[in-house]
DNA sequence: TGAAGACTTGACCAATCGGTCAAGATGAGA
DNA sequence: TCTCATCTTGACCGATTGGTCAAGTCTTCA
């Protein structure tokens, strides 16, 4: 058996190192953009020195593409929650709230995810085209066999998702815009949670299933 | 009185030559963010050397402010859709409808506007914080007042604007998203008209307005 | 304990970019 | 036609920045 390493030990302070660096990127990244992040700014914000931060990542496009694999990662997990449950109330209101969560938790990340897609995905283009094209069309199947159960009214299924994805998003892509227009102030939890009642319900609604009532409108 | 002067006179060669730059300066620092583009992509673009750029704008700062004013004032006239009807039916649906339009048309204009925000608006902030603001607030009194009226079912009216902001502007500003989960091909205008017959019928379902039926549901 | 590899860091370099400049071309008015 | 202001442009400059390097320091392990 191998010996226990100390909790400074060399692949523990390289774990603590690596982890700083990537939060520090994903923060910059998403304010600068690829272009206007640099990784003096980067490295400052990290607490190292700008020559020890090219000794993990050697160059900035390889931290670049390590930042927004983990926000890949983290998108992923949320839109496991859409399969929770067959039933489309339940399914849209936990797959809702879980974005609306991320973008409160992490705007970083998504604020990262859309400067990408701004300036035509230059290093996720390949996401794109495989896991996010077959997530997609697998629950736009989804929604079409729950208009088939008359489960819901007959929408346009990708219309709705596009709905679900730009309006979670813009909690946390537009927060400066958000702040603004609430006297300059963060969204109190209080207020977050009406915001995430109100498109949890103008969204149900909007598809014809009714909580309180029975199923879709026609 | 005073002579006209030929087409291409001194006057006209500079509106024209301010035009090219104008249009090219809009489509870099959409695709590339302020930092990213270059003046010299830009004069590229416009087909005139760096030099006669910097000539009619001074520095890249002017020349993106100019573009952004440009932008501004075209979101102002969409606003004022809004107020075409006092009915939320019609009201909603012309101001989704002309949001959804400009998307499709002036997409670059939304995205100089999402890296604003995203970056924090550096340079729109006080549009925000006067114009913005008065505009939004002003409306959400519209959308109290409807509800009190019982012309549409209760909801957050901040939430409510925000989310057909989302939707509508994430069409400009994820087109490259949505075109590579369309086959990569741009959407067809029947596409495009599903898309925004969707939209008009998610809001306008999910607050309670119902175009066949009579007022708010409860 | 000492050798070898892993890590740290200040100094440095080449490339890029915003902006300048001076010399010339062009058009309008007298 | 002459003059002057406007416009055009290639060459150039200083600042920034991604990345390198060599000279160290620190851990680990035989």
């Amino acid at each position: 058996m191998k010996p226990l390493q100390k909790p400074t030990s060399r692949s523990a302070a390289r774990a603590e190192n690596e982890r700083l660096i990537l939060e520090a990127a994903e923060t910059v990244f998403a304010e600068h953009g690829f272009k206007g992040a640099t990784t003096g700014q980067i490295a400052d914000r990290a607490g190292i020195p700008k020559a020890n931060l090219h000794y993990y990542f050697p160059t900035k496009e390889s931290l670049y593409r390590q930042v927004v694999e983990n926000i890949f990662r983290i998108w992923l997990d949320a839109a496991n929650t859409f399969d929770d449950c067959d039933d489309p109330e339940v399914a849209l209101t936990s797959y809702i709230n879980a974005k609306m969560d991320i973008s409160r938790r992490h705007p970083m990340g998504s604020k990262v995810w859309a400067n990408e897609i701004l300036h035509k995905a230059p290093v996720i283009q390949d996401y794109l085209e495989t896991t996010l094209d077959e997530w997609t069309e697998s629950r736009i199947a989804v929604i079409e066999r729950w208009i088939a159960e008359k489960k819901m009214a007959p929408v346009d299924p990708r219309t709705l998702l596009y709905m679900i994805w730009a309006t979670t998003q813009h909690y946390a892509d537009f927060n400066h815009q958000i702040e603004t227009l609430n006297a300059g102030k963060p969204l109190s939890e209080e207020q977050f949670e009406t915001a995430k009642k109100t498109v949890v319900g103008i969204i149900l609604a909007g598809v014809g299933i009714h909580p309180n009532g029975k199923g879709a409108g026609a």
